[in-house]
DNA sequence: TTGACTAGAACGAATGTTCATTCTAGTCTG
DNA sequence: CAGACTAGAATGAACATTCGTTCTAGTCAA
């Protein structure tokens, strides 16, 4: 009630959306501390004053960029639980998606998966224990339940099944893989679903 | 002949450890960029003057850091490297003994694996190519060659056999996981094995 | 043994710069 | 013209780094 999310105007304008696509850049190429305002000025062809119009201050283009990216994952998994029955399906189903997202929008990822938002949004949980993740691990749980997948202390079955294709993508915006990681989806699904099918 | 690599002074004297350790909390509870010169001033009790007569600027103590940690990793899997024959105790070890040192110390596993680095030490490759990574994937393929680990894209196996690992090692080190890591041990590694044994 | 001399180590106040944020003034638009 | 929006100069605080000085311990000459 008395929290700090009310704070946030931010709607959606140009003006605001040049700002966060800027700001997504620029936090995930140099880093967030790296990063100054006068910078964001001259990437998004937003003034300082507008920018203090639209957001509350510094972080407060952090959050909101992080916020919205939560909530559009969070609705790409729904979506997924939705379109397959099966914890398999559903579980290889948000690997491929998290592969195209990572060639696709290469920025937005890393900002979600690999950056310290500790570090620059004080009050914020770990990104693993925001709803996509919890969704993650209720995929594999659901499996546990129907017999799908063997029975084990599930948050170890679900690092286990998305522990490889994770670390793929950090590998890939590290620059290690040269190939587009949906070349490796067969392969490293293979190895996520043999480890913890019955 | 010219890199700032011989600008490295920080012999181990007392005082250089006392910073050291200092930095290596503060960076590790606040971030980096979030901890100031006087901060590591206070909780080192070493003087301003002393830490840059020992190191060349912030940026030296995070190397200086960085490096001792790499290369403890280094030759602690060297160390098993040499201490077991086959690629399933081998990297069975490596997870066992990551396991031990994330309940032991860890902030040292949280700098190592969970700091970007690249935002504060700026000519630094990503740790994913760092001798100890390089290290892991070599023990990897070579249960490949010796046909303990299935025919299958090198990167992609070395993946499946520790990123289930790792994974939990986040979960850990983000306070998801109540239980000391070693507990799983047996669990995510007939998981990470399973995955990838022919 | 004493006293002069030296060099490295330790100190913390002073400096200059960077940067988030604020402010004042101006410009649209309904 | 009123209110939302834009602009960019001005402000002030925080910070990394420098500098002049003091301290400590070792060396050596007499």
């Amino acid at each position: 009630m008395d929290t700090t999310a009310e704070t946030q105007r931010a709607r959606n304008t140009p003006a605001t959306e040049q700002v966060l696509g800027a700001a997504l850049n620029l936090f995930t190429e140099q880093g967030y501390f790296n990063t100054s305002i006068p910078d964001i000025v001259k990437a998004s062809s937003v003034s300082t004053g507008s920018i203090y119009h639209y957001f509350s201050d510094k972080e407060g283009i952090a959050r909101s960029l992080y916020e919205t990216l939560v909530e559009r994952m969070e609705s790409n998994f729904s979506e997924i639980e939705a379109a397959h029955a099966t914890a398999h399906d559903r579980c290889r189903a948000v690997i491929a998606l998290l592969f195209e997202l990572t060639e696709q929008e290469p920025a937005v990822m890393r900002f979600m998966l690999f950056s310290r938002h500790k570090e620059f949004i004080p009050d914020q949980k770990p990104v693993c224990s925001s709803r996509p993740f919890v969704q993650m691990r209720e995929m594999v749980v659901a499996g546990m339940q129907s017999g799908e997948v063997r029975e084990m202390t599930p948050i170890v079955a679900a690092s286990a099944v998305f522990g490889g294709a994770l670390r793929l993508i950090q590998l890939r915006l590290d620059g290690i893989l040269d190939a587009p990681l949906p070349d490796y989806l067969d392969e490293i699904w293979q190895c996520a679903w043999r480890s913890v099918a019955v």
